[in-house]
DNA sequence: GCCTATACTATCATAAAGGATAGCATGATG
DNA sequence: CATCATGCTATCCTTTATGATAGTATAGGC
């Protein structure tokens, strides 16, 4: 059996942090959600706004993310196929851990904007 | 050469966002910084309070976490050997991420206080 | 002299994360 | 009939993350 995800989780003091964290766990998933706080996204939309993400890999997370009920997935039965992203209600309610994430990213980014250029602490 | 960490910076929309979650990206990372909010730690201290990390990795983190300047480290030459670890005033800054992180998971760690039984969204 | 403590280091191993590339079914369009 | 769009899937591959285990230097305590 692989290992599940989230297994980590044991109730030691870091427990609730680490339940967050690993929820956004993945190279794109934190980018995905931050990019669904504003709205309903295709995939083709979530694509265009990350285009470094692969197809596979872009899949891959938004199953995850669908399976620990953060966003929801509403396929319209048409052609060409059409599938709607969203943020649940329990997605929804990481828009504070996003936010801080941004404001965050937003005061500091120039300490890491350039690869081996960390400015002195 | 190894991959730059925080190479993926490309100040995309969400690149702010990108670089706050690359700097925690790591399994105990957020814990250590999560745990040194309350102060000053020992190499050993930290290490019961996360009795999960193996002496490899612990250092392995707290060296990165260094290198990024979220932490401090102070040696004392004495015997036995005697280091100090601190949030750095950057590292600091991230107590708004941390804590959103730890009321996030107070209040849904229900959801998955359990591998395999993730109640329904 | 042996044991203990501390903060690691060294080495090997395993598992997983993520990427690269090519391809697919269906209808619409020209 | 060829091309296009969409949202993937399949397969193989590379890289990285993490773990397991054993070991280290130095002084202090018994």
């Amino acid at each position: 059996m692989a290992k599940l995800r989230h297994s980590r989780f044991d109730c030691a003091p870091g427990c609730a942090v680490e339940a967050a964290v690993g929820l956004i766990d993945g190279k794109w998933k934190s980018i995905i959600l931050y990019q669904l706080l504003k709205g309903t996204l295709r995939f083709g939309e979530i694509h265009r706004l990350i285009p470094n993400v692969t197809p596979r890999m872009l899949t891959n997370q938004l199953r995850e993310l669908e399976a620990d009920g953060l966003i929801t997935r509403t396929v319209f039965a048409q052609v060409p196929p059409r599938v709607d992203y969203a943020l649940s209600p329990l997605g929804r309610s990481m828009e504070p851990v996003l936010m801080a994430l941004k404001a965050w990213g937003d005061a500091h980014i120039g300490l890491y904007g350039k690869p081996h250029e960390v400015a002195g602490a």
